[in-house]
DNA sequence: TCATCTATCGAACAAATGATCGTACGTAAG
DNA sequence: CTTACGTACGATCATTTGTTCGATAGATGA
């Protein structure tokens, strides 16, 4: 033990002078070799990373060019001495975020964090995220057309958006905006956005789910309908929302489909809903009477546009997961509790 | 003068409360503009430290100037979001480290690396260190009670730990702050600590070493020195200094003792100092009519506490050995110069 | 309400980093 | 002993990062 000691203090004084004299460690210990090295990298990792130096003083101290000090660093990263942590609860976000980017080929995604304890304030930080996407496209001055959907979140999502005067602009809604007693829905997210920057309102003048399919093909052949499609089809992004199918389903609660209608969706296994479309777990939209009836337009038509599904929240989950399988969207916006439901089930 | 201290203290208790109240108040609303800062600062910091991309992909993420990106990641490296850690044992570093373990019966020391030309880098080393030590004790959630001394090394450590909201601990410095001139120390480490923690705050209102016997009487049984006294006692943990005696000494540089004083300590053989407490290279403490004077608690009283050092650096080497000499310290976080000069000198 | 002041932002520049390539040295086979 | 191969090193260049300075917008106070 003692004699353990004096030699490792031996070697620590020869230690200053090794530099001119590795490769005699090597001759008599050559498996030491490899051992010296990541001891060096850890070494100029921590002047690097802890100690702020620059490779050029780190270089002179261990004596090795600087490049020299870049491969030990490369080393370092390469087999895993460097551990950086982000101390904040972001990090939980981008995490969740870059693993949904990643995994389902989107642009990208962002994951506001959530509040457990307070699920509106939640609801709050999604609406300010999305906005900031949204203002960033409406920013330009070259004339835009941009899509909407409806439901709470991109209501929210617009309305956190401050005013800025951009009347060359378009915003049409994607999802009709009439319900079934032909009531308008005054407030809807194309009139606050058309209001808040002065641009031009093309709002789709149908019911989400037309009575019979006579109606919908009246509807279809509209010229005033098929000018406002043709509009939506320039769009060059779209910001929408994603329904759940249930009890608590905004497409239900708000009238658009029957109770006999909600179940029958139930029935065919549908989790969610696109602008109308239900979609099965698997995202694939579900064909049946109602799914005839609807009258948004085809989601393969947004193939090439940039869609942005706002969504957020525990009981969301299984139909934003069935919207990224499904392929549909190019950009989320999510909050962390659905995200991480949703990772987890992957 | 008697008068004169006594609104001093009276002004210390009036500064702390205002202090806080500020503090609070910044805290509740106008943070909510840095929080937001911080909130982006991480999300660049993760980007950049973690998913590798460079700052101009991060600037077009986030939407803001490269520069940009350049200020919040300065910002989250010095709010202490970015934790770096090198995950391998530097053979020296530990070797020395566990030599002066085993041989003083410490709980742990650690040996940061450190370089023979830059001693203020060496600095930031141990300043790390000692950071990660102390966050590991105040990252719990149950109420806790920490000394803290005074020191370079102290004050450096206490402003490389992050910020986390830890109101429920109390913080109480075990040193004077208030210097013969009367002036209080407003950046001690127990302010900056309970800034960055939000915790309770105890400054023992009174000079390191009293002017007279009759002083540091009056001093001993004022009310609220005793208060804090007592709270100081319940303390789990102690992170102090190791102080020098000679002519650079701290003690004598910022006014505590003056010259004639120092030379009396010199010419007692004193080579170091414990919170003020005057140590032989034994380790023990020297009595004397300077000893007798000094307001901070007897050392004996830390028998059962958790008494940590910090200090570093080839002029300290002697202190610091009087003080593991002395048996008074549980663990210590020092560098490769003074650890070295430490096992050589055994 | 206006003037001034300060904090913030982005353009441009300087420094540092990462990557490529040619060279030289050591090794092993012919 | 020579030659061919492989490895590691360091000069050089492109890219990325950090800093400085002037301009701008919002805040503050008269």
């Amino acid at each position: 033990m003692l004699a353990d000691r004096r030699l490792l203090v031996a070697g620590l004084a020869l230690y200053d002078a090794v530099m001119n004299v590795i490769y005699v460690f090597y001759v008599s210990r050559p498996m030491d070799k490899f051992e010296v090295k990541l001891d060096q990298a850890a070494r100029a990792a921590w002047m690097s990373y802890i100690g702020g130096m620059t490779q050029d003083e780190i270089a002179s101290q261990l004596g090795v060019s600087r490049p020299g000090v870049q491969r030990l660093l490369a080393l370092a990263r390469q087999e895993g001495l460097v551990k950086v942590h982000i101390d904040h609860p972001i990090s939980n976000c981008m995490a969740l975020g870059s693993t949904l980017r990643d995994y389902f080929g989107l642009t990208y995604c962002e994951v506001v964090p959530a509040d457990n304890h307070a699920a509106d304030s939640a609801a709050s930080y999604l609406a300010v995220a999305a906005a900031e996407r949204i203002a960033q496209l409406i920013e330009r001055s070259e004339p835009l057309t941009l899509s909407l959907g409806t439901g709470r979140s991109v209501r929210a999502a617009v309305e956190a958006l401050s005013r800025v005067e951009r009347p060359q602009h378009r915003f049409v809604s994607l999802v009709g905006n009439v319900a079934r007693d032909g009531s308008a829905n005054r407030y809807d997210a194309v009139m606050v956005m058309a209001d808040k920057t002065g641009g031009e309102r093309f709002l789709l003048p149908a019911p989400v789910v037309a009575e019979t399919l006579a109606e919908k093909e009246a509807m279809l052949t509209q010229r005033l309908f098929k000018a406002i499609a043709d509009v939506a089809r320039e769009s060059e992004a779209a910001f929408i929302g994603i329904g759940r199918i249930d009890r608590q389903a905004t497409l239900f609660q708000d009238h658009f489909i029957s109770e006999s209608e909600l179940d029958e969706l139930l029935g065919l296994k549908a989790v969610g809903e696109l602008l109308g479309w239900p979609l099965n777990r698997d995202g694939e939209v579900i064909d049946c009477s109602i799914t005839r009836r609807v009258t948004s337009l085809p989601l393969e038509r947004f193939g090439k546009h940039h869609m942005v599904a706002i969504a957020g929240g525990h009981e969301k989950a299984p139909a934003i997961l069935a919207a990224l399988r499904g392929g549909w969207l190019k950009g989320l916006v999510t909050d962390e509790v659905a995200a991480r439901q949703i990772v987890e089930a992957l």
